[in-house]
DNA sequence: ATAGTAAGTGCAACTAAGTTGCGTTTATTA
DNA sequence: TAATAAACGCAACTTAGTTGCACTTACTAT
């Protein structure tokens, strides 16, 4: 069923009309068969041990995909990088849990950040991330 | 004027009980005189070249007033944690803007967050953090 | 006022996460 | 199938924060 994600993965990448990189359909893949945003380290876990990127290819891949809209990054206060596809989450702006027990963290991706007041004079939104951090199911 | 905010800095270490150290009073006196969240670094800087309290000094001291309540961490994304009193925010939940310009970090003191749905079944909130980011007056 | 002591500080060495420069490999194209 | 620009790998580096341990200092009890 991985071998799926993989397919998957390549469909998604040769749309964007880059290069098809066996590094690149590997990483996309291991994103799409995960639930959760997981970080660098977690990707290379998943890698196995010998087949492993190069820690710098693996940055430039996370990058590239985030920036091609296929991923996106999710920032959560433990100064790591975790990463999500898009394609169940969508482009539009939502939320992330992180479980302060296990640091699991997801996208939530019906609840919407809000604000209750308008920003002071002058000031411009152009992107608004909202940041739930309390215990999961499992953990509570 | 920066003198009031060390005598003003005294006065909230003394009522946690807690040992009175020039270190702390000088941190927490910059904090003071700051509008805006400040990182470690910054921090160096405002204490002039020659009176600069150890690296890891300085991070057990802004650990000790985030604990205490006398001010809080901000994250951001860009790995770097910043600072400001609780003084004029105060304890309760609020937003940050961060310009993605100058890099400016500002409380948003009477900005709430809000979300628009429940967390999925299980799932417990104890905590939310809401960061817009933008442009700021000066940067737009 | 001063000695005792636990809390706070400084130093050196370390870790984790991410970056840069540059030479080598590889996916596409013509 | 050769040319070539885009990817990749390696080594070395940077930035932000941490740990262990010896030394110093603010408070306390005399």
């Amino acid at each position: 069923m991985i071998a799926n994600f993989y397919e998957q993965a390549e469909e998604m990448i040769r749309h964007t009309g880059d290069r098809i990189t066996s590094g690149r359909v590997r990483v996309l893949g291991i994103l799409l068969a995960e639930k959760q945003a997981i970080s660098h380290h977690e990707i290379e876990e998943r890698m196995g041990d010998n087949r492993a990127l190069n820690r710098v290819t693996l940055y430039r891949i996370l990058e590239w995909l985030n920036k091609k809209s296929l991923a996106h990054k999710v920032i959560s206060g433990d100064r790591k990088w975790r990463f999500r596809t898009n394609i169940y989450t969508g482009l539009h702006q939502h939320a992330h849990f992180k479980c302060s027990r296990c640091t699991t963290v997801i996208c939530l991706s019906d609840v919407k950040a809000q604000y209750s007041r308008p920003l002071p004079p002058g000031y411009q939104s152009q992107e608004v991330e909202l940041t739930v951090k309390g215990l999961c199911a499992e953990c509570a």
